[in-house]
DNA sequence: GTCTATAACCTGATAGAC
DNA sequence: GTCTATCAGGTTATAGAC
């Protein structure tokens, strides 16, 4: 499949799905800049050439591999965010499991977004634009606006809270490697997480709750 | 002067000092891979082999703007933030406005110390370690420690009191360029962060304060 | 000290044999 | 389709004239 500039947006065949899998790890480890098409061709387990026959530039494997990246940065979660009859407390630690567990599995993930934002927003921006991950976001903050007029949340505006639940979801991970090092002996970096759960339910809770 | 490495970490002469102020800038603007000595020439306005007449190599530059940069994420605070006669909240939002200070003068510092601490953690350790910030940090890490035994402070964690207080802090430099497109009619970067610092001292307010 | 010239290397990308 | 060989451009770093 190609998207409107002819830039190949899925893999169709097994090589093309390869590299796009290495790609999608690497970039996201190391960012565009800092991965070379070396780096790609090396965990596929072919040469630069290859890389250049399947996707033409650099620039048009990253574009692939970007969109299946930033795919997970909005899970499908809206059934259960939007689930107005759950005490929002409980709505807030499902959701921090579903991002602990996106994030375990790609503690990189968070500081490759950072840097794309500061790379180059529109590239996000069009991308969300152009999948169904607009929906999922327009239902979910419809589905607040809509809870907070009825009187159900507290009124919180939606930046504050954009704020206080991705810092407190992100930063754990962006700081990963300061933590391991500060904590060697203390325990680790899982149980710090475990630890930090409750503190980001709280917050969320006093904000949006009720009293 | 110089370091135990004989790495000037110092400027001892004028241009010197001209080439740290440049290459603190950049580096701090770009990261430390996609700065080129050609960047830091330029912006001194000399040619790229006089820069390494005054600093043998790259990274010998970049570890002396380094430990120029770094020295900001700590600022001299220790005095009103171990004030304990003045409430916790005011502490806080004092701490805040310096922040606020620092990081409108510098909104790139941190995603460099992100990008630095997933680069290599040792460096900024040992930067810490071989500085005044570390008597600093030492300093309100006890004065926070007897508050909390003698009661006049709830007993939080430490590094939960870090990822509160930092992830909040940082967050919204992180993603500027994301709320600047998102806001662009909505109001200016500013004007959120306004917004933003009463619910940073909440968060910190609702986690130490005895109630 | 500051310059020009250049070495040595790595990058993305292409040509062409097979 | 996948390889070797190669190009053009940019990088850090050094040599040597002045």
């Amino acid at each position: 499949m190609t998207d409107k500039n002819n830039v190949r947006t899925t893999a169709n065949t097994d090589m093309e799905f390869r590299i796009l899998e290495a790609a999608k790890d690497v970039f996201m480890e190391k960012g565009f800049a800092e991965t070379s098409m070396g780096d790609i061709a090396a965990r596929v387990g072919i040469n630069r050439p290859s890389l250049h026959y399947y996707f033409r530039t650099k620039d048009r494997i990253f574009q692939a591999a970007f969109g299946m990246i930033i795919q997970k940065i909005v899970p499908k979660v809206e059934e259960f965010i939007t689930a107005k009859d759950v005490p929002i407390s409980e709505r807030v630690a499902s959701l921090v499991d579903v991002y602990y567990e996106i994030f375990k599995n790609n503690p990189t993930l968070p500081l490759f977004i950072v840097r794309e934002i500061n790379r180059d927003v529109n590239y996000i921006i069009d991308t969300i634009h152009n999948t169904p991950m607009r929906m999922t976001l327009m239902k979910i903050v419809t589905s607040l606006r809509t809870e907070m007029a009825e009187g159900k949340l507290n009124t919180v505006p939606l930046p504050m809270l954009f704020y206080t639940f991705y810092g407190a979801m992100t930063f754990p991970f962006l700081t990963k490697d300061l933590a391991e090092r500060l904590l060697a002996e203390e325990g680790s970096f899982n149980e710090l997480l475990e630890q930090w759960k409750p503190y980001i339910i709280r917050q969320m809770d006093n904000l949006l709750r009720v009293k």
